[in-house]
DNA sequence: TGCGAGTTCTTTAGGTGTAAAGCAATCGCG
DNA sequence: CGCGATTGCTTTACACCTAAAGAACTCGCA
């Protein structure tokens, strides 16, 4: 799953919702966390192949995409601030820039104060292009969560973000 | 993320919780689906992260393990039944069971019935490796969710089931 | 029998990701 | 000033992933 597509699918079935049954109560926090993670991974997987297909038809790639849209947010920022902001390395940001950059979507200059640094900016083609995705991409998002009810989607919403802030300051220490 | 880090995190402001906050009423379903889908992105990819590390010690990766622990639940799958189970490209399977066998976790033998079909089998080694991280793996993964609330987790299960359910219905037709 | 159609796997080209090493510029402190 | 440490970026080597084209095989049906 890529972003990619599984992870231990095989290490419990989970097939529609038989995952915790019969399993001896004190043995039930584990699995259900492995259940969960599973079902995670392959929602996260879905969309992002739907994702993926629909920016492919504006020939572009989400990985570019979360490029302008950062930039779209704050023009002309550092390669070392969009590799925090994308959560990649740097090494994989030069390299995402480097190909926006060959198709005319940025540009890059190096800072005249710190001439460490390389700032990247938006080309008027890649303003337009992002300007263009961001509208439909909320949609796309929007009909592939239209089929969870309203309510569940807030409680998914604010059981993710406590997890995710966990996860932010686990890693941290 | 793959697996990577992110996706539109710039078209939405979504730390802590101030995602919906102030926004007129008719327009709240759509960007609630945004949030929730950064949110999830972002669990994704620090979990995987963290799952990788814990892979590395042991020398492997995550898609190998994927393999390893889809063997280990039926041996002598062939290579388009291994991809629809890690829902990845069979061009992909190809290439993880080239690596594992030249790394000697697998072995691969043609169907003498049908010559078209490639088995995929454990080997000794292989089967040493995925038996030792089938235990560290759900202990991990149980330590990522551990901070979530016994109540949170399960309906968290139950949404992302049912969210599944409906983008595998979607992605059908 | 034989041939077209479908299935299974591999190959190719290219993007995306990591880790680690290397290079260049700046900073900090004696 | 000067030099070691740090910071920012690139490079390298490799793994992973997709889409699309191609090769090998089987099957169905005339």
């Amino acid at each position: 799953m890529s972003d990619r597509a599984r992870f231990l699918r095989s290490a419990l079935s989970d097939s529609a919702d038989t995952a915790v049954a019969d399993v001896p109560l004190r043995l039930r926090t584990d699995p259900s966390a492995l259940s969960v993670w599973l079902r995670l991974l392959e929602c996260h997987n879905l969309i992002l192949g739907q994702l993926r297909k629909e920016a492919a038809k504006d020939g572009t790639s989400l990985a570019r995409f979360d490029l302008l849209a950062n930039l779209m947010r704050r023009d002309g920022m550092t390669l070392s601030e969009l590799s925090r902001r994308m959560l990649v390395t740097a090494g994989n940001v030069t390299g995402i820039v480097a190909r926006s950059e060959r198709d005319g979507l940025v540009r890059r200059t190096v800072d005249p104060l710190d001439r460490r640094l390389a700032r990247v900016h938006l080309t008027k083609r890649g303003r337009k292009l992002i300007d263009g995705m961001t509208k439909k991409h909320a949609r796309d998002v929007g009909a592939l969560f239209s089929r969870v009810a309203e309510d569940d989607r807030a409680v998914l919403g604010r059981v993710l973000g406590e997890l995710r802030d966990h996860l932010r300051n686990e890693a941290r220490s």
